[in-house]
Formats: structure tokens, sequence, C-alpha cells
DNA sequence: CGTTTTGCTGAATCTGACC
DNA sequence: TGGTCAGATTCAGCAAAAC
């Protein structure tokens, strides 16, 4: 290694990501659009593509083109494969276009989606999770020949196995009171005044409550990154983007529904910095070393600390080990050794005797964090 | 289009089906013994396909133990390519020994389930549902890095899309209190005495609860029908076949899960009334957090809540928790810290202000309720 | 003997910073 | 780029043990 290498300093190697103008509807076919778009320029996805598969008579292509009859195998397969097709045209340049640590959304139902996620995963998408959107007030199944059809599919997917995505697990954990948010989120179809109407018509057949993606962008993106959405509609992702303090970028191909969109997001109103803000996982909380404990006097070198049970001792030296008897380890290394675990995270494990009853470490280092926070 | 084919008098063509000696247990591979029945046999296939799950490293709980996962062999392929493969070449013989109004079901989870279910639609099957397992206790995610893997999707396929499938509506609304059976189903892991053990450890990896395959019998098979496992297992298809008057033919490799299945149909007893009751999942209270009432807009970030006597004022944040300065909280941590208290019920300590005076933020929940009840 | 507490476990693609 | 190590991380159901 040669010297200047050593001396330069260590610097991650930042991942290659490129500007792009946000805020903004762009005009015209999805594909074409987000080929004009630069490499590596947008931090999530959410996709509602159509799925106007099979729906019997009427039937078309999504290239527009209208299918015939759906009654022979030939048919089905084509219309199979022209979807397939469809799909990974539109994948490939979102892949492009998202950032190395980007996440793509993508949301259907048992029409598509089963192509999607395949098609994802060919693409070289690592998926995340599969969600399952289950409607409080789904329509019934009129006919009574199958079951009520009261769920759509997202799948969260990430550009590969080891980027680094963005989950806020805490905020998640926090909006599900306390508990871990799971794979099943049950939430109301959109309706009422939320749903946009002109003559008594609904003007976009599907739709998506802006619940959904309040929950999909809080989950998986920070205040100020760029969310696309290549098949717009009425601009729920655009509007909750704005509320959230999102950029967006839609991409739309039908005048009316451009024209709703815009009026909508208009209306949006932004929240503002503190209502924005969300709980913070630990790991982006400044780092305590329990060394900067024993150094500003928050437990003193030869305190005595125990496990919750008290069935061990061990004492605090002056350079934050402990030691029982003539052996000296971390907090973490020597909770982890008396356990015969791989692994243990001392500030739990380790408790001090305080006025009132046993205490973990880790009411020490919240009280330092506290203290020392500007 | 010929002259022939015009003159040819329509006539529906019988449904030609074969028999076959069921009620029994096929000991290899399921291609093999699958391609060994006779054409159109079977009147419903149910199939727990290999995962392809691909494990990394191992995982432990946050308390240091370790999590056992499956290991198997069986759920080893090199790539997607080749799960595809297995996957097509099971899926041929199964809609060759099918009936012409046969169903099939196949469970999985996102890391199969997308290809099953394009490979079900590519060999010509028609999809009818998309079933959702909602699992009521699942293993959460211990890193906290995404969300809750909480559920299992099924899929219900016909031989075509005018195949005459049963169905048995009203059974499904029985089961399910006078309202139609819907796509996602709650049902609890299997455990406790179900679960098949010996020595201490689990005979199978991934045993399936009986009320899971009790419900898709009851829904789509009459008595006497035919029922193919071609990944038998433990042989919850074959026991749960037995309790309910169905035949059952299961293919398995392996040879302890083989003798556990003989054991368990050998004392599978038809179902009476009481034991029927206890298959049912009792309805649920809908639980909500503080956290939707957010998301859908009941009560906006940045709103003001305060306690009853107004000592107390606190704002809301995006992801519902509450914050009064920098700290911020769950509604229910937050006013247990405020009063001193061990805890504390959020829903009736925090107010907000109505047109009509103060009111608990519990009033929103039950308003809320109302209007996304079925 | 009834009630409460403690312990175990489940189809899981489960870390990240630094050297 | 692989090795090392600090440190962050869990919910519901059931069963066995303790009270």
């Amino acid at each position: 290694m040669g010297v200047l290498e050593r001396v330069a300093p260590r610097r991650k190697k930042a991942a290659a990501v490129n500007s792009v103008e946000a805020n903004r509807l762009l005009r015209g076919d999805c594909i074409a659009h987000m080929a004009s778009l630069p490499d590596a320029c947008i931090d999530m996805i959410f996709a509602d593509p159509p799925y106007n598969l099979q729906l019997g008579g009427d039937l078309n292509r999504p290239d527009g083109s209208h299918v015939d009859a759906v009654t022979d195998d030939w048919d089905k397969f084509d219309s199979f494969g022209a979807y397939d097709r469809f799909t990974k045209s539109w994948l490939k340049e979102a892949r492009r276009i998202l950032k190395p640590n980007g996440t793509i959304w993508v949301i259907g139902s048992y029409h598509n989606i089963f192509r999607v996620g395949t098609a994802l995963q060919d693409e070289g998408f690592w998926i995340l999770n599969d969600i399952i959107w289950r409607k409080a007030n789904p329509m019934p199944n009129f006919r009574g020949t199958r079951f009520t059809n009261a769920h759509e599919t997202l799948i969260w997917a990430s550009q590969g196995e080891d980027s680094k995505y963005t989950f806020n697990y805490k905020a998640m954990k926090t909006l599900n009171d306390e508990l871990q948010m799971r794979s099943d989120w049950v939430l109301p179809i959109c309706g009422g005044q939320e749903r946009l109407k002109k003559g008594g018509h609904k003007v976009h057949p599907t739709q998506k409550p802006e619940a959904l993606l309040y929950r999909v962008m809080l989950a998986c993106t920070k205040p100020g990154d760029i969310v696309l959405d290549p098949f717009f509609g009425t601009g729920t992702t655009g509007a909750v983007a704005r509320r959230l303090g999102r950029q967006w970028i839609g991409i739309e191909r039908q005048e009316d529904y451009i024209e709703a969109a815009l009026e909508r997001i208009e209306a949006a109103l932004p929240l503002d910095e503190s209502a924005l803000s969300i709980m913070q996982s630990p790991r982006q909380q400044p780092k305590v070393a329990f060394g900067t404990l024993v150094e500003t006097g928050y437990i003193a070198p030869g305190a005595v600390l125990t496990d919750i049970k008290r069935r061990w001792r061990a004492t605090v030296r002056a350079d934050g080990s402990l030691t029982m008897g003539a052996e000296g380890a971390s907090i973490h290394k020597m909770g982890a050794t008396l356990q015969g675990a791989p692994s243990c995270n001392g500030w739990t494990f380790w408790h001090y005797e305080a006025t009132d009853g046993l205490k973990p470490i880790d009411a020490l280092r919240q009280t330092y964090i506290l203290a020392t926070e500007p």
C-alpha cells in the first residue's frame, strides 16, 4: 500500500447518483418519458400499472391495440406475452433511473401481480416484502361464485440484495401503536370526499387511497426524496408526496386524469416540519460508547453491574471495560461470553443499582444523550 | 373456418374422467408418480411446493436464542430458472391428472409465489382467487429491517375459464358468520398439540395448520372427492380429507415424513360437531392504531392534543407519535410519562378540540370503526 | 387445585461501520 | 473485499413451571 493511500482519508465510495427536475408532470407514454431521464436520479418509484387483462369481451393490449377473442389458448398466450413484454420494458427503465439504494413499489391484483413479481425478480430486483392491502370495505362477490376479492398486493423491492434501502422502522412501529408494522395493512378503499368525481362520475376507476401512499412514503423515503409514479392517474402519489415534503414526478397519458391530478396536488397543503418529523431509530441517533459514560462521570470506575437476575456481577474499570476478576472485556463481549451467546447487547444486559431499583445501563446512556443534545 | 365445423352439431362434450385408487401414499418423486396416474382422475390438488427461500447465515432473536430455520435440501434450487423448470414440470402433470372441473390450490410466499402464479397462467390454468393466509402469530422481524412477514399466499385456479368448478358458497358464508368469505383468512400458525414432534424437535419445518386445509376442502370439494397432495410432508391434507369424508392421495419422498403422516392419518377421526366449532376462528374486534387515524385523515399531522384539563399540549406528528418539543412518543407513552404513571390509555387521556368542545381521541376511533366496518 | 409467571418458538431471502 | 466487532433487535400463542 502506497504512502498516498495511507494518508488520504478513507472516503466511502459515493453511489453515483444524478439530479433531475422534480415536482412536474410529464404528458405522454411512460416508457418514452422514463427513457429521457438520467440514470440513478429517483429515490422511490411507486407504480400502479394497468392490468386490463382477460376482463371478458373488451380486451385491450397494454399498447392499446384491441384483442379480438379470448376464447382460445393462442390469444391468452398472446395477451400474457404482450403484457410481459410491456412489464419488462417499463421495469428496465425503472431500474435504470432508480438510485442504487432506491426502492420500487408495484401494486396489482391476481390478474397481473404474479407476472409483475416474476418480471421484477428476472430483472434483478430483490424483493423485500409483499404487502397485502386488506380492504376494509371491498366490493362483494355478487354472484357467489368465488371468495370476495378483498385485497390487493403490493411488492416492495430494492435494486439488489446488498443495497442500503431506506426503511423507517421506528416510524412504522409508532404508527402501529408500538408493534412492528406487519405485511398486511387494513385500510379503507378510496371513497367519500377523497374520491375525485366529475359530473357525478368517478374520474379514475381505480383511484388509490392517500392513506396507502402515505404509509408507503413514510416507510421508505426521507423528506426531500424524489418519488416517481409512471402511471400517475389522478395523482395520489403527487398529492401525498407534497403533503409529506417529498418531491414527485408523474407520468400520465390521459388528459382528463392530468387535469384532475394537477388541481388536486395544487390543493394539497404541505405539512410543516415539526409535524413531518418521525420517530428515529437509535441507529440514526448519535453513538455513545460506554467508556464515554465512565469518562464523564455518569458511572464511576469500580461500580458494580449485574444482569437483571443478579446472577452475574462485574466491575467497571477506568477504560470502560468490565472485569470479573482477572478477565476484562467490553460490556457486550462479557455479556455474550457469560450467556454462551454469539452476541449480546451490553446496554440492556447490564444493570446498575439505582435509588429506585435495578436499572439497565441504557438508561444512563439516554440521560447522557438528552443532556448533551443541542 | 371450415364447413365441417359449422355443420357438426355443437354438443357439450361430456367431461371424460377416470378412476384411480385413493387413500394411499406414494413413496418417491412427485413428478414421476403423477406421471403414472391416469388423465383426469383427481378432483382437487393441494400443493405446498418448496419455497426456494435461499436463506443466508444464522438468525438470532434479540434475546440471543437461535431461530430454527428451513435448512433442508429440498428447498434448495440453483436459480430462478431451475425453480421455474421444476414448477412447470409438476404443474404439467398436475393439469393432466386433474379432472376438467377440478381445481388446484398452491401455497407459497413472496420467494416463490409469483413464479408459481405465472407458471399456472402460462400452463393455461385460470386463476379464481388469490387467498391471503393472514397469520395471527407470525415470527417478528428481529432486525427491524422490513415489515413483519405476516402472511402467506394461496392461489386457487381452475382448468380454464369455462370450467364448472365446485365452490360451496353457502358453507363458506356460514363459516364466516353469514358474511361472504373474503380472500383474506386469519388463522393461527401450526403449533401446540397439533404440531408433530419427535424427540422434542419438529418433524417437519413447515407443517401447515389443519384449519387451513379444512377451509380449502370445505370450500372446493364434495364428500367423496379425491384430493391429491404432491408434496405431502406430514400429511395435513390426508388427515383433514379423512376427517371431512374426502379421499386422498399423497406423494412424499422422505421416509420420516411418511411415517409421521401415516400414523397421523390413522388417528384422524371423522369430525364431530364440537370439534368443528374449534376449527373456526373467532371473529375478532378490529384493532385500530392511532397512526391509522393520521394516515386516513381523521386527524391531521400538526394537530394539537391536550388532556381533559388542558394542562399539557402535544402535537401530532406524521407517524402518529406525539411531540412536546424535541421528544416524541406514542400517545400512551407520552401520557404515562407526563403523569409519572407506569401506563396510560392514550385514547381516553388525549383530547382534541371539536366544534362542540373538547373530545377524547377515542371518539375519532369510534367514528373510524363505524365508517369502515363492513 | 387454580392462577400467575416464565420460557420457548414459528417458511426469514433480517446490520453496518471500520480496518 | 473479506474479516472483525460494536450494537440494535421481538409478538403472540401455548406449555410448563411456579406460586
